[in-house]
DNA sequence: GTCGGCAGAGAACGCTCGTTCTCTGGATGT
DNA sequence: ACATCCAGAGAACGAGCGTTCTCTGCCGAC
């Protein structure tokens, strides 16, 4: 099987997301994503040029994958108001997938984010990148204070993608949207 | 310098604590845990048979310590509605602290979590504990329905934990207290 | 057919780690 | 003073890692 560049890469990145994602990156040594991707060492090394290019790579894709389903979920929607719930129906299909693990860059930040500024800075900008969008959504909605409904929405978020991690159930997304209808219902109301 | 049993102990997990925190589990060597804690690596093996004993003792500590920390805020305040909110100050103070990295048990989930059972099950048993912790006060301050209060006030918890970890700031403990008390205002209105 | 170059397999290298072993020096008991 | 024991320092060991190197076989060019 010959596998041009693309390709390769390809295969490559697909091994090392699940890897990566399931064990932590620390606890997968190249040779294992050697072995699942079925590409070369050599051309491993051609493709990126250390882990870290690799796991800056990983969590680059990660973040690009995750925005996307997040949109879809949310376009899904046209009133305003279901477009934010939209986000806890994203968050409850993705923590019911069955090799849910939380989230990647909190997990990767936790691994090395005192030692590694990139990730440390990949985690915040990914971070950042949803806040923006729920303040986007905030703002569709006519909230009296944006910044603030998206500050309240997005802690609600990342409590409930760390709380499945842990409890290996869905269920805190469901109670995500629940309090998120209550602090949409006192935020749009006055 | 003579040191007997409990204050070799003790020593050794100051050092792991602040390194593994620090650091994370898998960056720290027990090198790095012999020469910050001054306890030769002989001793340091009687003490705690293995490196993954002393994680599980490092979590164990840090659960009691956690604890007794949030213990203190909320029983500063004798208003069954300032008790819940306390947990919130609890959590800025704990925030603001220079060394701040998160939730240990999260963090360590993040990087042995699906690899072992233990730190899975000791990160999910502080996270109960927590829960239990905050399903009473929602009791004693009347709540309708105190499991669910309690519910939605530890995804504003978790979500201010890990928020301000990679934010670097303690600003998410006041946005989580805000949002706090909009969904006490809903939950013990009616 | 023969040669050159390239790609893959995996050996090799240097390092770090968890854990154990050895050696040495001092304290203790008689 | 001498034998005995113990604790500490750190060498040693075996494994695993990231990364590089070598060998081998295959392909196209002439």
């Amino acid at each position: 099987m010959v596998l041009d560049t693309a390709d390769a890469q390809q295969k490559v990145l697909d091994a090392a997301d699940a890897l990566f994602y399931e064990r932590g990156v620390q606890s997968v040594g190249m040779d294992a994503i050697r072995a699942a991707s079925g590409v070369s060492l050599k051309r491993l090394y051609q493709l990126f040029p250390s882990k870290d290019a690799l796991i800056e790579a990983y969590l680059h894709r990660r973040d690009e994958l995750w925005q996307s389903m997040l949109a879809e979920h949310v376009d899904a929607q046209t009133d305003p108001r279901e477009r934010i719930l939209a986000v806890f129906d994203f968050l409850y299909a993705w923590s019911s997938q069955r090799d849910y693990r939380g989230c990647a860059f909190i997990n990767t930040f936790g691994e090395l984010g005192a030692v590694s500024p990139q990730v440390a800075e990949l985690a915040s900008k990914h971070k950042e990148g949803f806040r923006q969008a729920l303040t986007r959504l905030a703002h569709e909605a006519g909230a009296a204070d944006p910044e603030r409904l998206a500050d309240h929405l997005i802690l609600l978020s990342e409590g409930a993608i760390t709380r499945s991690a842990i409890s290996g159930s869905a269920d805190p997304a469901v109670r995500a949207r629940e309090a998120a209808t209550m602090i949409l219902d006192a935020s749009t109301k006055g």
